[in-house]
DNA sequence: TGTACATCAGTGAACGCGCGTTCACTGATGTAC
DNA sequence: TGTACATCAGTGAACGCGCGTTCACTGATGTAC
């Protein structure tokens, strides 16, 4: 079949959006060719006149997911500062989430994959650093002006963030996991806000 | 071959420390019977004699590997304690260090395997949960004693410690990845002493 | 004390299966005449 | 306007390989006589 001529491109970016997802959800070892073609409603045989590896889908995936991300927190400080709401707040209260934790296939791909894109080829981390020192900007943007070192702060406050969100989802205690949720959301407020240092 | 009435035990327990060490290094997935069995210098065969499944020895590395961090961390507590120096400074410097960062195999369970601990069954992440509760009170005992909420401040930093030193190991550049865990450091301890709230 | 046998930790071939990757093919459409 | 052909996104069988798991076997030692 022959088609219009953005129809590649497109299907491109159903295969890269699905992946984004399912490695979220499954993992990406546990994730395999023909699954992540199959949820772009495709047979696995096209998937080399997309990419030249399954390595090459990671880098994508994982730089689509980082973009999604920060137009969601970008979107949530736009969202606070209009309505005179801490932005900082605004951001660590969507991301501590029981939603959040349950359905990491929507979520952040850093909480949902950390461990294992620390293992991925140079190349791979080359393009996660890239997206995340971004998000990092825009964390540091949602710091009262007054507090120093924003960068390190936001360093601070994401691994803050990604490491309750992983440990709540490992917990099988719900008691004890919402407690580290409600840990991390004070944690992260206090890393923001405090003035001295 | 016979062997003493302790043989299997200690190779039980061999097999189950080479494990712990190579999940830790290339992923619980990523490693596969037939290593395991040849990191402890076995054949693959009678793995099955030994664990009833791959899972099941995913449980008793991950508990084993639990065990000894605890040691580790009251190690450093009592150490410190006796020295007159700050025991939470102690294990949150001796963890965030470049060595950590580049040991995974040595090192943190958590930190190296967090977000794929959350995708085993049940059972194990029950395992998980019941040795990080006994890691919570021992940070949580090393947090002045004038500080209120202890364990949701243990949550808190632990978070905070294990995020930092994923984010550090997924980072390509050094002088960011650095700055991560200079950023770790001081927000833990600022979680830690912070005695308001 | 010497022989026959039971034990059982560890061996290695084999099982079905899914992996990442390759490749000859299909067939609807756009283009050339 | 109608026919012949080139294009190329997507198909599906096949590749070698490693996975988790099973099982008949080995052979050094402890025990029974």
């Amino acid at each position: 079949m022959r088609y219009g001529k953005d129809h590649k491109e497109e299907t491109h970016k159903r295969v890269v959006d699905a992946a984004a997802r399912r490695f979220r959800k499954d993992g990406i070892e546990s994730t395999g060719v023909v699954d992540l073609m199959a949820d772009a409603g495709l047979t696995h045989g096209g998937f080399y006149a997309h990419f030249s590896s399954k390595e090459m889908l990671v880098k994508e995936a994982l730089v689509a997911a980082s973009m999604k991300s920060r137009a969601h927190l970008q979107g949530q400080i736009d969202e606070a500062r209009a309505e005179g709401r801490d932005p900082l707040e605004a951001i660590v209260r969507s991301y501590l989430t029981i939603t959040h934790r349950d359905r990491p296939d929507r979520g952040c791909s850093v909480a949902a994959l950390g461990s294992e894109i620390a293992r991925h080829p140079r190349k791979t981390r080359e393009a996660f650093t890239e997206g995340l020192e971004k998000t990092m900007g825009i964390i540091a943007s949602a710091l009262p002006e007054a507090v120093p070192n924003r960068t390190e702060r936001a360093y601070a406050i994401f691994s803050t963030l990604i490491g309750a969100l992983q440990l709540a989802r490992a917990i099988s205690d719900s008691t004890m996991s919402q407690a580290v949720i409600d840990a991390g959301v004070t944690a992260a407020l206090q890393i923001g806000r405090c003035t001295s240092t």
